[in-house]
DNA sequence: GAAAACCCGTTACTAGCGGTAACAACAGTC
DNA sequence: GACTGTTGTTACCGCTAGTAACGGGTTTTC
């Protein structure tokens, strides 16, 4: 066989063993969590561990790849809830729906998702490096989240700072009480939904002090 | 020397250890991060691993009786910066400042107390454990937001599950933005601080649409 | 067809982790 | 003096992430 279509062969086969790999480490990441060892997913694979370190480099490379494709996933469920032709409170209270129904549905996943052990901290040399902990999937629904608000409401002057506080402020909002709610579930989700859109519908300006208290 | 009083005296004893030991890992953990080893934490308080161990359980009871100490003190900041005798909206955003400036100021400890790792997750049996993985530092916020609320805001019905929901929502809100905040620093802290107090006043729902989006 | 290049896969190892067992030395109590 | 409890040690276990070195099978090249 002459060259290019070898390659090219071979290189589909990599891809499609990539694919396999993946799948393979979702599985036991479904059932161990995200303390999911490299030897565990090798096994289930049928393989063994120098295999997924050529493919994927280091750990970091394997849960990075495995993180992007649910990542993925989530976010065009979610662009779809946000681009629904209704008004904006509904819109609001679908893409929170549709957050807490993903989370409510597959919780390891999302555990993996926000909690990768630790990773890709490749030693800061000496300077503080100090952030950059958080889970990369609640930056990117952050930077997401903040791109469609600024490209969609008026805001005033320095618009685009504001909607990108506002993005990550949000999707921040709606991972914490989610978390707690998946927990404890103590409501509904309907419940929840709500109470979170009327919180950023400002009932919290318009709600009266209780007698007795001084306020809040 | 008769039992009660060398008991005693071994008690205090014991106290001061422990505290002492407590010290040397804050040292460490600021120095090495949230994985600082058990081992780097002995050397530094100048003796082996099992002692420690004897001090603490494991490496979890060790983590948590740090995060207790740095948890209260910044707890404490929080409740002074609630309880200040101003407007509602000035003492949101001293409370949101008073956050800001304690991560801003010690970003190491915050990631600590963020990021413990995995810890004290002794083997879920085999029902799923699901959720519980977020750290108890922004459980503890939360719920202790929530009181707050709870206490001074008039929700009308529902108004207690409301405000946990709120207390959970507002304190996500405030950590995603300031762990992305302190990432990045794409702004000062007093327009990070306005922006959020924004947010919260409703201005979500008070702004008009941009022309030629379909809203938001 | 033979040889060189290239993968896929293995076994066997390192270094470091959390955690523990077993033992040594010192204190105060009876 | 014997007994008990605490403080400390060394030496180990089983696990992890990651790597070096080697074998066999295909494909390309001469």
């Amino acid at each position: 066989m002459e060259t290019t279509r070898g390659a090219e062969r071979q290189r589909t086969a990599a891809e499609r063993r990539r694919r396999e790999l993946l799948e393979a480490a979702d599985r036991v990441v479904l059932r161990d969590g995200p303390k999911a060892s490299m030897n565990a997913i090798a096994a289930e694979a049928g393989i063994t561990k120098p295999i997924l370190y050529r493919h994927f480099g280091d750990k970091g490379g394997l849960y990075r790849a495995l993180a992007k494709r649910h990542t993925d996933a989530l976010l065009s469920a979610l662009r779809a809830a946000l681009d629904a032709p209704s008004e904006r409170r509904e819109r609001v209270e679908a893409t929170l729906d549709t957050y807490l129904a993903a989370i409510e549905a597959r919780p390891q996943v999302y555990r993996f998702l926000m909690h990768p052990s630790d990773d890709a901290a490749p030693a800061p040399e000496q300077g503080f490096d100090v952030g950059r902990h958080s889970a990369p999937l609640l930056r990117r629904l952050g930077e997401e989240l903040g791109k469609v608000i600024a490209e969609r409401v008026d805001l005033g002057p320095d618009s685009e700072q504001m909607a990108r506080i506002w993005g990550h402020g949000i999707v921040g909002m709606m991972h914490a009480a989610g978390d707690w709610w998946l927990g404890d579930r103590p409501c509904s989700r309907e419940q929840l939904v709500r109470s979170l859109a009327d919180l950023l519908w400002g009932r919290l300006a318009e709600a009266g002090d209780l007698p007795g208290g001084q306020g809040f």
